[in-house]
DNA sequence: ACTTTTTTGTACCATTTCGCATTAAATCCC
DNA sequence: GGGATTTAATGCGAAATGGTACAAAAAAGT
């Protein structure tokens, strides 16, 4: 029972991409999204606050379903919190290392950052792993390591971004980039925080330059 | 039914100190303290996963004497939270403008939040503020008019120190005030993060060490 | 001693919560 | 079509939760 699907012995081609053509009942929700649904629930609410009802009604599945497809309610949790991951990750990944000025990576990662925490019809959400080292990590030694993992994850790609730019000669030889990657990493987590206050995005936008601005020099 | 006790009229002094003399039944608890009782589990759980039950165990009052001594259970969270945020700020605030170089009050105001952060039985605690921003913000809008208070109350009084130390010549005059302020919020609220996933004191003081260098330039 | 006042402590209620057992439905294989 | 298999849907149940009613207890006033 540890694999979940036995491939067609007939099949010599890789894993097909669509249409495995399953033997029972065909779902009636797409996994992927309903995933999708019980993250921005959690990104809201948090995981105490958010009910099984809440997350059967969001998702459309009753809690049977859920419960068969991604296990008990801490599971959920942390599948969605890794698909949050991927996904923040993902979107910003390419950008610190990439060609362009290194004020205009910062530009373009906060501006990521910022569209992911503000999003949210019913009000900005955030930086889910934010909130999740705000409540569940302290408890949870797995989640807390997941949490500790997407931090020192943004310090370390920060660092990259800014050695980077000292090797290209956009910062003197003396910058410290751990220090900077630090910084880096506050600035994100004090928008995350503050977005969720309902601070403005003009707001948040204006701390951000300030930061671009100590951290590259006063261009 | 606003004023709650009426004085006794012989005695023309000022609201006494002590023994107020009340005439029922004495109260078996101090408000004082049970209310740091109650901080303490939700500063360690959040609102949602602290029960009446765990505050009733924790403050040693039974429910209904929490419910007359300070009303339902979000009244209480925040009575907490102010608490929590009058004692944080009587900690800090004659730091700020003291006489002190600015590197040394900025070193003072980060091992005082690093001791709030730091302490707990169970584990660091972080930020009340922080937390509260992940948690309740969103949806309650009138915790997440405290929360951004406690927010702008920090940028202010950061600000009020960066000025001053321009005034003092401790900083160029193209300073900007503002912007190192938000850093140094910043770098305050990615502590409070990363004490709850438990990165050890040691490297909490580096990034602050780091960030102090940044803001003050590398004396 | 008796009343008044305030608090305690027990017990209770209605609701919500998580999880699962069981039955009904939909699809594939033969 | 019949059996196998996978999922959906209903609903149960035990525990926990927030909140309160009510009587007993402990003090002060008279």
């Amino acid at each position: 029972m540890v694999q979940k699907s036995k491939k067609p012995p007939t099949a010599a081609k890789i894993d097909a991409p669509v249409a495995p053509k399953r033997r029972g009942r065909p779902r009636a929700y797409e996994p992927d999204v309903a995933l999708g649904k019980a993250l921005d629930l959690f990104r809201r609410d948090g995981f105490a606050a958010t009910s099984l009802d809440d997350l059967s009604a969001a998702t459309g599945m009753n809690r049977p379903s859920l419960y068969g497809a991604f296990g008990d309610k801490r599971a959920l949790y942390i599948k969605s919190y890794q698909r949050y991951r991927d996904e923040a990750r993902a979107a910003m990944v390419d950008i610190f290392g990439a060609e362009a000025p290194l004020r205009q990576r910062l530009e373009r990662i906060y501006k990521i950052a910022l569209d992911i925490y503000l999003s949210g019809e019913s009000g900005p959400r955030g930086c889910f792993t934010v909130m999740t080292a705000a409540s569940e990590a302290v408890s949870d030694p797995d989640i807390r390591s997941m949490v500790l993992e997407g931090l020192v994850g943004l310090d370390k790609a920060f660092a990259y971004c800014f050695r980077l730019a000292k090797e290209r000669g956009e910062l003197p030889e003396a910058a410290d980039a751990t220090a900077l990657a630090h910084l880096a990493s506050a600035t994100v987590h004090t928008i995350a925080i503050r977005a969720r206050a309902r601070v403005p995005r003009k707001e948040l936008e204006a701390i951000v330059q300030g930061a671009i601005d100590v951290m590259c020099g006063p261009k």
